[in-house]
DNA sequence: TGTTAGCACTCGGCCATGCTGAGTGCTAAT
DNA sequence: ATTAGCACTCAGCATGGCCGAGTGCTAACA
């Protein structure tokens, strides 16, 4: 077993297929490469690793790797290097630190990240604020749990007197604070509306933008590093870069990706080749992440990068960063 | 001179030297190959064409480039076809206009595309407004001119009063109203301490985040389609697409190009090849176009693509989305 | 029974070689 | 001024031979 070990670490610094001499030679344990070779022999019967052609080395199926990352998961304690965000302490503004989680992640590993905003759509809504801005325009500001800001500019015909928008504003604020997006249902909007009188046209309007402001876009998602696969020469072929330049491009199917059913837990994903669902990725590993930000808010962040990834310094990295990431949304509370 | 523009046509659709025989077939003009062979031998010593290699055809020059889109672009006219931004009407972020204006672009011409947000420091503050959002956080909003959003929490160590926040409003409104960020000097600062009274270091926060968050990102730019360099062989090696890709990444090389001395006028600008001064573009072309806001507010786009761009599709493209986006944001005003 | 040495075998990568076809330049004829 | 013809060049491709890394197997050994 301690074969495999070796057999792997080995790949994994050279992307070389590994022959028996070489394992003789680099490891501690004194032992020929014949006999190395009647235990390769074994590995491959097994299934952990693989002949690209006759009399080339050995490299890591994805058996062997999956293999491989569970023993490391189980081991008692991994180094964490620390990193930490440089992030303005004074402004919180949630993408910008996002993207420098995405930014430095990728730029610790060389490898490519993505990471995802918590969905919108389970927080609720904490404060409320509609202000006319000129004749025309109406600005409405929401205020999610969390801190997170979202804002429109809504068009009106008729320019409303300051007394109106109190009385609205007081009046939003009632019927929908503490509420999230999927709360608003009929009823809420009915009782508004009813109790609006002249103004029901213009309170439809406003839910209507703040909705789609805040389910709009599903899932903002940040990349960063995704040059780095070019480092990487089994990836390098141009079909190869391509698909996969065009799925981080994309962003969506990773989304999805993140957000399989079964991982909102804390753990640590990973997906070795074709154990992801995800065709652009076949030929990568995908290691994901949880964040939280409040019970039931998190987000996920993503590491792609080739099958023969050091999912030692990954793993850690990323675990660091989730500590990181989870005090600074802690302070923000 | 009817060659030149026969062998250029040529080698924009296939991508491959061009030779005579294929030039004394393709065109009506009926020459023998021969006499094209003389006349390409007299463009090659003038510059305008080059062989890769003895005994292939020709490519053109960067020189020979550039006369031809010096042609072009004096031509009476060229065909646009329309091409719509798809825009939900109700909202106006700004972000999303340009988002999807770099993928429209990006869509219809295969080539990628940047678009730049429009400098803020020389927008005018329009309103502004801090409001209590719980016991530690304001929000600050900040409206400039052209109904642009900005906005930030501000951690305070006190609660203010509902009274006090409607004066620091008023206050704030008044001294900064109709200001640009660079108005904002010492001595307005100055006034608006010594009015403040009691709040003068609360103020001095307010300000300093306002800055901070207006000027804080520089020139926000938007990337899409970069993926569709990949389609274009002469870009297709590792190498150049790396370099690319990774200022595509990066932005900030790109957007120094795009805001290059000189153009701030309505004009499109074509950088072939060596004529950027950008490392990254030598092989490729890149033509840029401004969009007007209002007055001295102007954003900038870009397309980059391979050397054999078609310069006349994309100068159309470009020059229908400037009329399209100063259309948008006329509506806007 | 586990380990080792030795040997024949395999096969990708590399290099030299040769061929082909597209394309040129030049010259002489129209 | 245009054209036909011809010799020449050269990238690209296929072929074939060689090398070396690596294997599998067998026989000897502890």
């Amino acid at each position: 077993m301690t074969i495999l070990r070796a057999i792997i670490q080995n790949y994994l610094e050279t992307g070389e297929p590994v022959g028996s001499r070489t394992i003789s030679k680099y490891t501690d344990l004194n032992l020929s490469s014949a006999t190395i070779r009647n235990e390769m022999s074994d590995l491959e019967e097994m299934g952990y690793i693989v002949q690209p052609h006759t009399s080339a080395g050995r490299i890591p199926s994805d058996k062997g790797y999956r293999l491989y990352v569970d023993m490391l998961m189980q081991d008692k304690q991994m180094e964490m290097d620390s990193l930490k965000l440089e992030l303005n302490a004074k402004s919180e503004k949630l993408d910008s630190i996002l993207k420098e989680a995405a930014r430095v992640v990728a730029a610790n590993t060389n490898y490519a990240s993505m990471i995802t905003a918590p969905r919108y759509r389970k927080r609720s809504i904490k404060f409320l604020q509609l202000t006319q801005v000129d004749d025309a325009s109406l600005l409405a500001v929401v205020i999610l749990e969390g801190n997170i800001v979202k804002n429109n500019i809504i068009h009106v015909d008729e320019v409303l007197t300051a007394e109106t928008l109190l009385k609205l504003n007081l009046m939003l604020n009632t019927f929908l604070q503490g509420l999230d997006i999927e709360e608003i249902n009929a009823s809420v909007m009915q009782k508004l509306r009813t109790e609006s009188g002249a103004y029901a046209s213009l309170i439809s309007d406003i839910i209507d933008v703040i909705a789609t402001s805040l389910e709009g876009e599903e899932v903002e998602a940040y990349t960063s590093g995704s040059t780095n696969i070019f480092k990487y020469p089994e990836l390098n072929d141009s079909q190869k870069a391509s698909n996969l330049l065009t799925a981080l491009e994309e962003k969506k199917q990773l989304t999805e990706l993140m957000y399989q059913e079964g991982d909102s837990e804390r753990g640590i994903q990973v997906y070795i080749g074709d154990e992801s669902p995800l065709e652009a990725t076949k030929d990568c590993s995908v290691v994901t992440a949880t964040y939280h930000i409040e019970e039931g808010v998190y987000g996920k962040i993503g590491i792609i990068g080739p099958r023969r990834m050091d999912y030692q310094k990954v793993v850690g990295t990323l675990k660091n960063l989730m500590s990181e990431l989870d005090q600074i949304f802690q302070k923000g509370k």
